[in-house]
DNA sequence: GATTAATGTG
């Protein structure tokens, strides 16, 4: 019995240990390590009443008088119980106190728990009762108010340590330069570093570290100064570390990296992986590469390896990389890998793979609940493929824990990118009353809902409401208000707060620009296309800008402008030239430039040039480029799919076309996307197989808007039979659309299936079906 | 029993 307590115990089960203690009692006298488990169960339930009534038993049976580990544990007891009067009664009445301690055991026990704020609690309690201290306490206390993130907390243990002597402790003194900087309070660290007389390595570090996670390079790099010249501590690994994460510029890092080597550091993992995804912020995936090659591999630096290239916007690499990394022997993706290749993942499109990782993350027992950073990645990568329902899912039953500004700022561009404007509205609001801070992304994320859906009463409003916070100034967050007022049509307020700026840069500009061709200001825009030149030099974003909207006719021009900036030669703008020739329908001039003898082609520019004869009917052209890109050693990819596909659709090409999807998935293993899959519903559709293409969604798993455009060619081609399979799927997964039953419904009516419009009329129930479709007489 | 330490989400 006395072991099945324990074990109930052990495993969280505090009231059936309890309950069993219970029978125990009226049997015989528990073993001194039950009582240690009860009066854990009593703390941990928690319950102060079977507390106190162990407690009379404890002192009947004389147990406390002869066993100092029963009273030590009675102390702990009341102490997690918030009893700290009575923990102290009992420390004080203890007859054998040969364990003085016992507070400081307890402040070990519940700092290794992360019990933060205990540790805390329990501090200022022995400060309350004069009870002292040591130097493993002061740290874990000093530590537990660096996490719990508290100025305050850590002013009191700051206060205790000047009053008491502890001024001259290395330790402690180190542990508060580390907590200062972790909080962001350089200023405060650098005190506490100024007036220690003797400073060793530890000291060093943890302030560089500290500039070094604000992001404060020139100091980072002024205090590795100061500490060569002090030729005393030396260098070690962490400091380097601290270093090459404040490296800007690949110069310097090479310089660091070349001395690691010359001083026989180069061999520590560590610095290997901090030596490489340096070279990968400072542009030099080539660099990064080699270094990775070079150093033992391990998770760490796979996953690091992702993460380069996936920030870099190279998604197809990132993937292609953690693929790889499953193939090797003995490595088995962590939380890490997977919060790292899934936004690579979602930027593809590839619901399917998403879904595959979210299974495999919940098939090795990783707790998304304790894991906000993993929960916000996958609620995010189901956003982008569309997935609203699974996001909303895993906001509202996992990151509900916890969730922070990062799963709140996603859960609104969810919102934001499946058009659900009016819920980014709510969750925003939600975000108010939460106790979460906001950050730039959130505000820039809540403009762009503002503009995408003209709210400008709205947009307004969080405009005061930034200022007010303090978030107007920072340049991302100007340039989302600029954009949000030029969507909603404002023209006048994004000019206002234009000419307020104090800081703009090249994409402040762009906007302006973006925004006035769009709204079809072409003079404006133009002037200050003219205007910026003053300040930078147009980039490739510039000139997209200066080809919106109807601005088709200036497209020679905007080109003459290009010639005379000398821009004709990088190819980015050639490739938006090409594209804008295309779209006004000259193909011949597009072709022209795509085969310019000093054209540096790149992979965009092959995608472009075939989705730009198929968009003007040469559907043959774009095959034909197909093979020549082959030819010339490019890989197609998703993108090249998407326009080779919609060429053979726009042209007819049907066979061509069903030929070309087998060979993306079956040769070139690419996962179909909503485009790719778009295009072969409406071959299918032209070929009336519309059968086939039902076939083909139940390998894709049904994703909706597919199946929406599926459902469309039903009705275009009037097939009642495929259309009513996929209709009534269509419903399944989504009762309440009403575009859904507004075309199962349209179907019905064009079959002359009157029954069934009625059917569905009544099952939706408010009528809008009818009234949308005009056929008001069935209401009556 | 203790202080700095390579990879992650929007």
């Amino acid at each position: 019995m006395n072991l099945l307590i324990k074990s109930f115990c052990q495993s969280r089960r505090y009231l059936q240990s309890l309950f069993l203690y219970k029978k125990l009692l009226s049997i015989s006298k528990p073993e001194i390590s039950t009582f240690s488990s009860i009066l854990k169960s009593c703390s941990s339930l928690p319950s102060l009443d079977s507390g106190l009534v162990n407690h009379g038993y404890l002192i009947k049976c004389g147990v406390l008088d002869s066993c100092v580990d029963v009273g030590n544990d009675l102390v702990l007891m009341y102490l997690k119980l918030g009893e700290f009067r009575d923990a102290h009664k009992v420390f004080d009445e203890m007859p054998m106190r040969s364990n003085k301690d016992v507070f400081d055991h307890m402040i070990h026990d519940l700092g290794s728990n992360h019990a933060y704020n205990d540790v805390v609690i329990a501090f200022e309690n022995m400060v309350e009762f004069s009870i002292f201290p040591n130097v493993h306490s002061l740290c874990h206390v000093i530590k537990a108010c660096s996490n719990l993130n508290s100025i305050k907390k850590g002013n009191f243990v700051h206060d205790f340590i000047k009053q008491n002597g502890f001024e001259n402790h290395l330790l402690i003194m180190n542990s508060l330069i580390s907590m200062y900087a972790k909080m962001g309070r350089l200023d405060l660290a650098q005190n506490v570093f100024n007036n220690m007389i003797h400073k060793d390595i530890v000291s060093w570090n943890s302030l560089i570290t500290g500039f070094s996670q604000n992001h404060n390079s020139p100091k980072v790099f002024n205090l590795f100064k100061s500490l060569k010249q002090a030729k005393n501590p030396i260098p070690n690994v962490v400091t380097f570390l601290a270093l090459l994460s404040s490296v800007r510029e690949v110069t310097i890092g090479t310089t660091i990296h070349s001395h690691l080597i010359t001083i026989g550091l180069y061999s520590n993992l560590q610095l290997g992986t901090a030596i490489f995804n340096m070279y990968a912020k400072c542009e030099r995936l080539d660099y990064a590469l080699i270094v990775f090659e070079q150093i033992n591999k391990t998770l760490v630096s796979w996953n690091t390896l992702i993460s380069a290239y996936k920030q870099k916007g190279y998604a197809q690499e990132a993937v292609d990389i953690y693929e790889h990394m499953l193939m090797e022997p003995d490595m088995k993706p962590d939380s890490f890998s997977f919060a790292n290749v899934l936004p690579a993942y979602a930027s593809l499109g590839n619901l399917k793979r998403i879904k595959l990782i979210h299974s495999m993350i919940i098939k090795q027992g990783v707790n998304i609940d304790q894991d906000v950073v993993l929960c916000t990645s996958i609620l995010d990568a189901y956003g982008k493929c569309s997935d609203v329902k699974a996001a909303e899912f895993l906001f509202l039953f996992h990151c509900i824990q916890k969730p922070n500004t990062a799963s709140w700022n996603a859960m609104i561009s969810v919102y934001n990118s499946n058009n659900k404007i009016k819920n980014s509205m709510v969750v925003f609001q939600e975000m108010i009353c939460s106790k979460v801070l906001m950050d730039c992304i959130t505000m820039v994320t809540i403009f762009q809902s503002c503009g995408q859906m003209g709210l400008v009463k709205e947009g307004n409003m969080i405009h005061k409401f930034s200022l007010m916070k303090g978030f107007c100034s920072y340049l991302i967050v100007g340039n989302a208000l600029i954009d949000m007022y030029m969507r909603c049509g404002s023209i006048k307020s994004a000019e206002i707060f234009f000419d307020l700026m104090s800081l703009r840069n090249i994409v402040t500009w762009n906007t302006m620009i973006y925004g006035y061709m769009k709204g079809g200001c072409f003079s404006m825009g133009v002037r200050f296309f003219h205007h910026m030149q003053l300040e930078y030099k147009p980039d490739s974003v510039t000139i997209i800008s200066l080809l919106q909207g109807n601005s088709g006719s200036f497209l020679e021009m905007f080109h003459g402008y290009i010639l005379k900036l000398g821009l004709d030669f990088e190819t980015q703008i050639i490739n938006i030239l090409i594209d804008s020739y295309a779209k006004i329908g000259n193909v011949d001039k597009a072709q022209e430039l795509f085969e310019r003898n000093d054209f540096k082609r790149d992979q965009t520019s092959w995608n472009i040039m075939i989705a730009a004869y198929g968009m003007n009917g040469q559907g043959i052209e774009s095959c034909k480029l197909f093979t020549k890109m082959h030819e010339n050693g490019y890989r197609p990819d998703t993108i090249t799919f998407t326009s080779l596909l919609s060429a053979c659709s726009h042209s007819g090409l049907i066979e061509e076309g069903c030929k070309f999807f087998d060979l993306m998935v079956t040769k070139y293993k690419i996962q179909p996307s909503m485009e790719h899959l778009t295009c072969v519903i409406d071959m299918l559709g032209r070929a009336n197989s519309l059968k086939e293409a039902y076939d083909l969604m139940k390998n894709m798993n049904y994703q909706k808007p597919v199946l929406g455009a599926l459902l469309s060619a039903c009705r275009t081609n009037m097939n009642i039979e495929v259309g009513e399979l996929v209709g009534r799927k269509l419903l399944e997964m989504e009762s309440d659309s009403f575009e859904y039953h507004s075309l199962l419904s349209n179907l019905y009516s064009l079959n002359d299936k009157w029954d069934e419009v009625v059917e569905i009329r009544r099952v939706f129930g408010n009528g809008k079906v009818v009234k949308k479709l005009g056929l008001s007489s069935l209401n009556s």
